[in-house]
DNA sequence: TAGAATGTTCGTATATTTGCGAACAATAAA
DNA sequence: TTTATTGTTCGCAAATATACGAACATTCTA
């Protein structure tokens, strides 16, 4: 009986790395940080992709808990979920130090 | 003409990220960097899953360079690729730097 | 009320990922 | 030479991920 399976922290990371495992996901974490916040025309027009694809990436985003979204009519306003984005590099360099 | 893409910077993390995505992933390079190198058999006991499904992990961790297999008659001995996994760390530490 | 602006959701197509058993290859041992 | 040991690869199935256009919902404006 050796009950193999993942720790609840391995799981937890990988769903973090999986959620940053593609290059629009981190182009909008990396637009989000340069502002308090901003709208959704705005993250559509710095990325190379339809408008349906980057409400697609924003909605895993927030799935993951690292951003979030709020309705400011007609628009919607998206931030990055500065508390648990922070959790997020901490289970990271805490990964990075176990692995050295 | 406005050329909208991705960085090389942002393609390379998602990359790592997308390679770190998996639990059984994280196990695996948590389980190497313990040791300085083991065989494949050492990894799959401790893993939840079968063996053509460890050897396929490990082989998208040396496509992603984070790791290094090498055989030894009749088994295969691997290691975390330490000068490429710096490499990723880093590069995700300056992510995480920009983005706090 | 009709139209414009802003995003989301739906439906669909395609590609990738995950997983397994069975077959296979290479070496070592009986 | 036959058998065991150790992993990889193949073939397949099922689940997810990625992407888009079209349709839709909501709010604001004319």
């Amino acid at each position: 009986m050796e009950e193999k399976k993942y720790t609840e922290e391995q799981e937890r990371i990988a769903k973090i790395a999986k959620a940053l495992g593609h290059p629009a996901r981190i182009a909008i974490l990396e637009f989000l940080s340069n502002q308090d916040s901003c709208f959704f025309g705005n993250i559509y027009d710095v990325l190379p992709i339809s408008k349906a694809t980057v409400s697609q990436h924003l909605k895993e985003l927030k799935n993951a808990e690292l951003i979030k979204g709020e309705i400011e009519p007609p628009k919607v306003r998206y931030c990055i979920n500065r508390e648990n984005w922070e959790l997020a590099k901490k289970r990271f360099s805490d990964f990075f130090q176990k692995t050295q």
